[in-house]
Order: C-alpha cells, then structure tokens, then sequence
DNA sequence: TGAATATGTTCCCGATCGGGAATATTTCAG
DNA sequence: CTGAAATATTCCCGATCGGGAACATATTCA
C-alpha cells in the first residue's frame, strides 16, 4: 500500500458538503478508483461506495479510516438549520 | 420527549475536543442525565455512555441522533496531524 | 460503435452494534 | 460516613454492518 495519497489542495472548512461528496471529489482529484481508495484506507470497495453515496448506517471507525487518507476525521458542526429535533414548527 | 432543549452557548469552531466530549459537556450544561439525553435522542443509555467515552465503532446515525438534540451533526476537519496513515516515518 | 474500466447492486455470512435491563461502580450532597 | 442518584459494565439477542466476489450498469475513450 501506498505510504500516503500526494493530495491536492485541501478544503478550508469543516465541511462544504457532505462527507460522502467531499470523499468522492477528493478520490477523484487523486485519480484513485474507489477500490484503491478502499485499499488505502483498508476498507472495502463496496463500503466506499456507500459512504460516498450517503449511507447514514455507517460506522464511524470505517469512515475514518476513509477520511484519514485524505487528512480527516470526524468532527462535528452545526447542524443544517431546521433540522434539529423533528419538534419544527 | 421534550421538543428541544434550550442549550446555552454554541461552540463556534466545529470540534473542540471528541465529539464524546463535546456531547457531555453540553449533557451537563444543560442539566440532563444519560437516560435523559438518551430518551431525547432516541437512542440507549448505554449508547451515550459508549459515545461520551469515545467508542470509536458507534453508527453514525446514532450519533447523529444525538448531536443534534444540540443541533450539531457528523461532519469532518483536518486530522490531528501525525494521525494520517499508518505509514509514519 | 464497441471494448475496457469504473461504479453500483446483490448475495453469503461472521462479527458486532445497539436496545433494554440488571448489576457493579462512582459521584455527590447532607 | 451514609444513602441516593448517576454512570459504567455485562448479558441476551435481533438487526445489520462490512468484506469479498459476482454480476449489472454506467462511463469513458479511441
């Protein structure tokens, strides 16, 4: 396995998007398929697949392991607006 | 359950401290207890203990549910540094 | 247009999450 | 110090994740 992916440039904020799209342009910027970015961060290719897809169900250690190819891991920040609890009005 | 809990003040930057960390301070802040923050949340004691602790492999959903009864959600920033991959050196 | 490659979907299945409740600890006020 | 409340740990167990590989599409490019 590669020692650690060149990288481009990297995103100034937490999160412009969602995690799933920030690794999924992040991958391609790097000319990785998601089989290799899976091999890289020691996941499978099918959970690349979901993660860059949004799949809510994911567990936090694989994602991480995704993320950390490209410098990151998980954090938290402010949620969306209006998407709090489901007590709206 | 209750509609949303008042929280007091809001981290400005997105990850003071683990997310574990973040999600106990505001429990405390805001009075509640695990069972409480649970029953809010949707999700089990014991899951809030496993989350404040730091338990690497929880769901993201999970936590997500959590995080935004104080109205944060999952997101990523910059590694820690040295943290990258396993290929030190 | 057709082949090659990449991505998405499905299947099998062991491993483990997460809820819930009981029990052991820890924390803290009086 | 003492007892109550909160938190941590353990157990049972259904539900589902995640790896791996096969197969179906979708993309890409010459």
């Amino acid at each position: 396995m590669a020692p650690c992916v060149g990288l481009s440039m990297a995103s100034p904020e937490p999160g412009s998007g969602s995690i799933g799209e920030f690794v999924r342009r992040r991958r391609k910027a790097n000319r990785l398929s998601q089989r290799d970015l899976g091999e890289l961060a020691g996941v499978g290719t099918r959970f690349v697949s979901e993660l860059e897809r949004g799949k809510p169900t994911l567990r936090m250690d694989a994602v991480n392991k995704v993320l950390l190819v490209f410098g990151k891991v998980l954090s938290y920040t402010e949620a969306p607006r209006e998407v709090d609890l489901e007590a709206g009005t």
